[in-house]
DNA sequence: CATGAATGAGCGTTCATTCAT
DNA sequence: TATGAATGAACGCTCATTCAT
């Protein structure tokens, strides 16, 4: 919550700059290595300085892995209100909204990745403060399908439940990456997950015999 | 594939007794402070030995992190087919499976979330290993979903998009289970997801409405 | 006071062995480079071990530094007692545990001056162990001085200026040994500073004339 | 004593004005935390400027200490000689000369404990300046002392030892300040020391029991 | 087979010093 | 002259692994 990346250097600017170089290198870093084999060494050298120059605007490794989580998280939470704008009706808030989360999950696929790899190496004050980022995009999602429902478009389901399908299938493409790479374009794994999702797989003769079904 | 992990001591039973001892502590640490975090003297302690026994049962730290992960998927491998038994009908099938699966996961809730901290912790010959009973899982589910299309009960998506939707869905029981956990049992859960993912979410109404979005 | 130096390995032979090892080897370091120029690594390396081992026998290199200085501190509440024995008269009490501190700061030539320059490295808490001891061990003189003040070989002065009089001229044996030693034997040096210390410097003519001035 | 503190700056007063900037800022973080523990930067940032500007009056961290210490020990050399001024009479130029050195060892509380502490930190070269500089302030005591005997006012003891009494009698004010300022004024102190000093602590009746002591 | 003391490579971090501005 | 960002060598410490017992 309260935790803050402070830097022994004052200019903001140079801070911005440094900063960005190092999460960069970093994310790449991380991405490949894991969080653990990867040395401050390594980033720095990626980076093009010194190891010792990362510790005039970071106060820790894991500041480090902080940084680059946050540019991912502040990603999804910056990305998806600008794509739905100014559109009203809520079905198409929550496809518009949905299919961004799928491409900002796509540019960010390494670091996403990462996320579920390393936010537990994360001390718990600094693990709060990317939970809360997520829980914040979490809620875009749970809010437009309350409207959805209130609307009419979406029948009364779970709201919880749907709202992590949403989110776990838009992680997925990142998670699962190197398996649908192989397989379809991002377009067409977010168009086929919408379909789904919205008018479920059964056909009207599959429901006739779940009817005769304990399950 | 081709790797194995291999022991010094010739005695099979022996062999197993240990291994598993050694498979529990290392599990209980790994899933609470991560792989990196967790020494073998750590392990050794909780297992009730000494580092230099664990090296006669394992040739590696990366060992014991494959044996664990081994004891997961072989998890998901054996019970999910225990589950599905004689039953013939493909849609029965499915939702069998995917209730037992959602089950096991939850059973083995620490270690499916290891799973996806720490599999690229692994050497490439030994990911390959965890991969391949990953597939062969999936592989269960995505010959079920052909059978129902083929029966009739579910229209032809694309059989590869289903299927991870209905593995995440499992995973996420465990990836999310602090916030799960707090509003819905997992039979609540279960239910729920299998509603969704076969019906879909949307009303006519809203099939109506979406015929007008260019999304 | 509740400080510890504390060991992984149990074996109580094998701990002393060691420590006495790393404190030979640490003081012979410290004496000559100080404690902040000594790395652990030089101990090692004295001590024909490795800087992995060290760790297993003291938690910190300030650790090391505190078994250093307990050395001395310990021979002083060990011999000065013992050099004592049951001798009765106050006086010969006195100037038997003068000499022998003496004598046992001669021994701990370096160690001394280690403690005047390092103790305040040492973390508060070890500092007090080390301040407890010398308070024990000045506690000891100045009970003899007021056993010779009741007894009346010594006149009443202030025991605690008498006290750190005998100290501090112990001591100096050691902090000035690079002049002292050049022109004095240690038993010479202990004889001129009892005939000093009880008969004073002054002549009776001096007495007369003293009389006259102001201070 | 060859040694030179070399500054880059021409400017004279400049240099003076900045290092005794320094110096003073360097005396308190010396004191409190010690040589080792206190960084360039620390001493900056208390005198009010940067690191950079340091080494433009200074050519390493070790000239700062040199700097500091000649501070203290120009002072003894400076204000001993002052306090005697024209008086003639040897006694009475020893008790003020004793006096005067404990009243500066007090000001100078911190940077003579200092002293005893971090001399040894000093390259040998830069040592040997100090050591001059203590060497004539000891000269300036044994010479009085010398005056002294031949004048009668003192009996002829061992000049080196009464000297070192005299000297560490003035620093032990400073070393052990933490337990005489608990019960003694400074000037109590000098009292007190200048009595056991030139008249001894033993009884006439101690006198005669001594005769009978082998010690 | 089992133990646990010993090794030493390697990591995160600090800080004296430099130098472009 | 003055600044303070940048450097990089070096330190304390950890821990996977080995091996004598």
């Amino acid at each position: 919550m309260s935790y803050q990346v402070t830097s022994i250097v004052e200019d903001t600017n140079l801070i911005d700059r440094r900063r960005k170089q190092i999460i960069v290198a970093a994310t790449k870093l991380f991405a490949s290595q894991g969080f653990f084999r990867t040395t401050v060494k390594d980033i720095a050298g990626l980076a093009g300085t010194s190891p010792g120059l990362i510790y005039q605007y970071v106060s820790d490794k894991e500041d480090i892995l902080l940084l680059v989580l946050l540019e991912v998280v502040d990603a999804y939470a910056r990305e998806i209100p600008k794509a739905i704008g100014e559109t009203s009706d809520p079905l198409e808030r929550l496809l518009l909204a949905f299919a961004e989360y799928c491409r900002v999950v796509d540019r960010y696929r390494a670091a996403t990745v990462l996320a579920y790899r390393s936010t537990k190496s994360l001390s718990p004050e600094r693990r709060e403060i990317i939970k809360q980022r997520e829980i914040e995009t979490n809620g875009l999602f749970s809010d437009i399908v309350v409207e959805c429902i209130k609307s009419g478009a979406i029948r009364p389901v779970n709201v919880d439940v749907v709202t992590y399908q949403i989110v776990m299938t838009a992680h997925a493409w990142a998670l699962k990456s190197w398996h649908f790479k192989a397989n379809l374009t991002l377009e067409q794994y977010i168009e086929s997950n919408i379909d789904i999702l919205l008018n479920g797989v059964m056909t009207s003769s599959g429901q006739q015999r779940r009817k005769s079904l304990a399950i």
